[in-house]
DNA sequence: AAATTATTTTAGATTTGTCTAAAAATATTT
DNA sequence: AAATATTTTTAGACAAATCTAAAATAATTT
């Protein structure tokens, strides 16, 4: 179990989240992703190619190998547990929880995350509802359900979306609703199976049955 | 309030532990403190003059100023407080947690720290009976000696141990000594300074002067 | 397919923190 | 007080992580 800088560990993980969406992980992205200059992510390249954690050959994006994926997996076991207890034990609210987890997520010591955990009550979703990987790396896989299936308050992340018309992108649009938007669903109204749904830092919105069916989200919660 | 490097902040704790025990602290001992070199001793000395943090002259050796000792201690404050945290909700035992806490005390968030002072119950002491500065920086000054100097038949407190060796926690384990123990000093022996003492409800026990050095104490008299 | 545009990489510079080796200052010994 | 030893500083080098500007490659347009 080599140890990474802290440099090293948001790049791999940068990398973790982007390559879900895409066959290959592109330089700009990440360097858009990261807050860098293309430059910079080229120069990690090198190095993590060179220890052997991802695929990389010039031009060609990038993507972790499986070693890179453990490497990942332990930084966002870190990150969730930080945030389930900054949100479950010191109270502090789901919006706040990623920025402070962002810096404890780096502290690499696997009894201290062992210990956290058990003290936790081995909670198994963050404060997102996003998974929570075991000491071993495994992870649940969250399943895609049917925004209209999606239980009050429960956070999801919308993964597809079934109808590529133009009215449909124009309303998603409109809505400001792409894959990966973060949502809960705050209220249903019986008459019409409309509901009331909550992006994050956003107002709330209300959305029709019809266009709700249309979108998928996974959320650990199952 | 500024933000200082980890590396800064490591400086910074180890001339404010130093200082205590002499007029100015050396490049020498600070090297030797925080296993560097001088030469790198003498350039982040540049660097904190710079910023205003103590006072230098160079071959005149070095001491915080004001601002340099509220910097030290919220240090110290993140590292007692995540020490009591490990301790009391992790169960760390007390020798294990200093180091682990070396690296959580670099996570500079105030709302963090303070909510966690608060979810502990504010509490006044760490695990090594050291008091944890408040989130003003105050902090109780406790006196404390070293079990050599304890005069006769005075009962006291042990409060910190200054040795973490497994032959010290050996021993420690085998007098039944740790952080709490109460206990008198019956009579010193000149010919080698060992001396005798009494833990209350046991018979009275030998220890060497070598080892009730690492010793410290607060009297409950005064 | 040639020209243009966009993306990615390289080359070289910068900052932070460290080091070694040599020089300078201070302290100690004779 | 001169010689010697110790401590501290300086000078210059290096690794990590970043940047800008220019060059190379790939993608797109005409």
């Amino acid at each position: 179990m080599l140890n990474y800088s802290t440099s090293e560990e948001n790049y791999i993980k940068a990398i973790f989240h982007l390559q879900e969406s895409a066959a290959n992980v592109t330089t700009n992205e990440l360097a858009n992703e990261l807050k860098t200059k293309p430059a910079s992510v080229t120069d990690m390249m090198k190095k993590l190619k060179a220890k052997k954690l991802l695929n990389y050959q010039p031009y060609q994006g990038f993507r972790l190998n499986n070693e890179g994926n453990r490497v990942a997996l332990g930084i966002i076991r870190r990150h969730r547990l930080w945030e389930y207890f900054l949100a479950e034990k010191l109270k502090f609210t789901w919006d706040e929880v990623h920025e402070v987890a962002e810096d404890l997520e780096h502290v690499t010591n696997k009894k201290l995350i062992d210990k956290l955990d058990e003290y936790l009550g081995f909670p198994r979703v963050d404060p997102h509802g996003d998974p929570i990987p075991d000491a071993n790396g495994k992870i649940e896989v969250s399943k895609k359900i049917c925004l209209t299936d999606l239980p009050l308050n429960i956070t999801a992340t919308v993964s597809s979306v079934n109808d590529q018309s133009s009215e449909m992108l124009e309303l998603l649009e409109h809505k400001k609703i792409t894959i990966g938007t973060k949502l809960e669903v705050k209220k249903k109204f019986d008459f019409d199976n409309s509901m009331e749904i909550k992006i994050r830092q956003q107002p709330p919105i209300t959305i029709s049955e019809q266009f709700a069916k249309k979108i998928f989200v996974t959320s650990s919660l199952n």
